[in-house]
RNA sequence: UGGGGGAUCGUCUAGCGGUAGGACGCCGGCCUUUGGAGCCGGCUACCUAGGUUCGAUUCCUAGUCCCCCAGCCA
């Protein structure tokens, strides 16, 4: 019998988690925890594994997810990262409670680990070169060779681990390494590193250490420290369990934890790799970690985008093991599906083009009543002003109209959304360019929307603003950013020649409605025919400027256009 | 060529020995007082070969392909 898809969600995870409780491992309780490195904003990837990590939690009685930073590398973290972190996954609408750690917080105590270790011979200083040590480490298909120093009395390294603590050697001269197996076909076991020498000051603990534990070593400790039952992690770091196992059995840590791995997400046409989004933000090749172009949960955001839609997305695509390439059109399509409901429908003019109701009484303004949200009656609805001078847009009238084209036209008619219909009577052009500067149009007072009696059909309705209520306004296109997959070019290739020059459009001469004026920034209305927009939730411009970002469908629409034009 | 993982519509994902389901996408139609909206219909998949079985996507065997690992990054 075939099952539907089961309304909750459900995978591998959860049912291992479920499995755990039920047979009474780590007394039912369930523990999880988001642990980033803050060197770098969220983005949608980390979003899968907040709403994976978190969501468990939710979901189990008593269950709890801690948001621990993992800074145990002093050169590429700073507070920046650790603020807008935090700001992220409230923003996805997920909550650590009290459990906040910070993986530097355990450096005494990790320490104390290591000279456990040190002291059941399990753990020794060694003194090669970085390239010395990978000389030894062997390769794929070799076995490694023992260092000369694997066999450093324990007073010894017990002594020289002291000594690097204490700053008396220069970076790169020793590291302390675990004893396991320099012949291990797992090359994550031929003697790991366990901790380096740094001579850098830390963002949280300054030049208090100038030695720095291996994640390694740092993670499954800091796990087992904060309880965490089931430390959940991607793919890549499947190998590494064994070692992670390693750890906690042979340091006696008060607490096994368990590693569970599950494919991390992929998107098409989006950067998401945190050195990329980094080369993308300190080249300017981008505005910041949170334009609107980039994947970042901050850029998502600005672009219009809700918590809700990503948590959608994330439920839907699943956890499961195999490597997986999500296509951009299904968050978008969550994107949409979202907006749809919650987005009020305005009247906007991207690119104005005024227009004269001839036979409209000078003086009069008529308020007309607009529906806000058709998907949505409670929304209710609002008066916008018409009067004898308008703005429609510039696409909606075409002088020579073309097979397809329904719009106004020299002649024809087309009805004014929640206005009246109207008739192309006359075309003004500039004496010089030619441009079409204005039309003039005649109204019939019979075609009132709304009005009961005898419907006259017409083939288009195109929207408009009334031009002496009009309130001036900047758009933005946010095109994507890339016209390539990403996944296709090697690390060391230069990839930013992929990156779309055009992707921000500035469309400055905008109207909108009167009702958006004054709009709140963050605020998102569906402007009718153009999209969605948000107003930039962090713009402190005069008039409001309002972000979209074109849907890859669109995009692909508009180069195809204008590769037929030439 | 060592080790660790993984293979189901174009893309994600369900299935746990009994007619291969859902979503996105795509195609067609309807709607037309807006649509990147809505409604209706259609499309395409079990990596290969053997075996076990009345019956295999599911179990077994062999193979193929893909991903990860040789940082003093995480």
């Amino acid at each position: 019998m075939t099952t539907p898809t089961p309304a909750g969600p459900s995978d591998f995870i959860r049912e291992l988690v479920a499995a755990d409780r039920a047979a009474g491992k780590h007394a039912g309780r369930v523990v999880t925890r988001f642990p980033p490195e803050p060197n770098g904003y969220l983005h949608i990837g980390h979003a899968k594994s907040i709403c994976l990590n978190f969501g468990i939690a939710n979901e189990n009685p008593g269950g709890i997810c801690h948001l621990r930073f993992d800074d145990t590398n002093p050169t590429t973290e700073d507070p920046e990262y650790v603020e807008a972190i935090q700001e992220d996954v409230r923003w996805l609408g997920f909550d650590w409670h009290d459990k906040l750690f910070y993986a530097s917080d355990y450096f005494e105590r990790l320490y104390g680990f290591a000279v456990t270790l040190i002291k059941k011979d399990k753990a020794y200083v060694d003194s090669l070169s970085a390239d010395q040590m990978r000389d030894y480490r062997g390769t794929l298909t070799d076995p490694g060779r023992n260092s000369p120093f694997r066999n450093r009395p324990v007073e010894e390294s017990l002594a020289l681990f002291e000594r690097m603590r204490a700053g008396t050697f220069p970076d790169g001269t020793h590291v302390l390494r675990a004893k396991i197996d320099m012949a291990s076909p797992n090359i994550n076991l031929r003697d790991p590193v366990l901790y380096r020498i740094r001579h850098a000051a830390h963002y949280r603990t300054g030049t208090a250490w100038c030695i720095y534990p291996a994640y390694d070593f740092a993670h499954p400790l800091s796990d087992a420290i904060e309880g965490i039952t089931h430390s959940i992690c991607t793919l890549e770091f499947e190998d590494h369990r064994p070692l992670y196992d390693w750890v906690v059995a042979e340091t006696d840590a008060p607490h096994r934890p368990q590693q569970i791995e599950f494919a991390r997400l992929n998107l098409t046409f989006a950067v998401m790799s945190k050195r990329k989004l980094l080369e993308l933000v300190e080249k300017n090749l981008v505005a910041g970690w949170d334009d609107p172009r980039l994947p970042t949960l901050k850029g998502l955001r600005r672009r219009g985008v809700t918590p809700d839609a990503i948590r959608a997305f994330c439920e839907h695509i699943g956890v499961a093991k195999r490597d997986a390439v999500v296509e951009m059109q299904l968050l978008e399509h969550f994107i949409r599906e979202d907006l749809n409901k919650r987005s009020p429908r305005v009247m906007a003019v991207l690119k104005p083009l005024k227009v004269i109701i001839d036979n409209y009484p000078e003086q009069t303004v008529e308020e007309l009543d607009a529906v806000n949200n058709p998907e949505d009656p409670s929304a209710g609805i609002r008066q916008v002003p018409f009067s004898r001078t308008l703005y429609i847009e510039q696409d909606d009238f075409r002088e020579d109209p073309p097979k397809q084209f329904f719009r106004l036209a020299p002649g024809r008619e087309v009805r004014l959304r929640y206005a009246y219909i109207i008739k192309c009577v006359g075309v003004v052009k500039d004496p010089q360019t030619g441009v079409i500067t204005e039309l003039h149009c005649t109204y019939d007072p019979e075609t009132k929307s709304g009005a009961s009696h005898e419907q006259r059909k017409v083939k288009a309705t195109i929207h408009w603003v009334s031009a002496p209520h009009a309130v001036p306004a900047e758009v933005r296109l946010y095109h994507p950013l890339l016209t390539a997959d990403l996944s296709k070019v090697t690390p060391d290739q230069d990839w930013t020649h992929y990156l779309n020059p055009q992707s921000l459009e500035r469309l400055a001469d905008c109207v909108v409605e009167p009702s958006l004026r004054g709009v709140q920034p963050g605020t998102r209305v569906q402007f009718e025919r153009q999209g969605y927009f948000c107003v930039d939730p962090d713009s402190s411009a005069q008039t409001p400027v309002f972000n979209r970002t074109v849907s890859l469908k669109d995009a692909w629409a508009k180069i195809e256009k204008s590769q037929r034009l030439r």
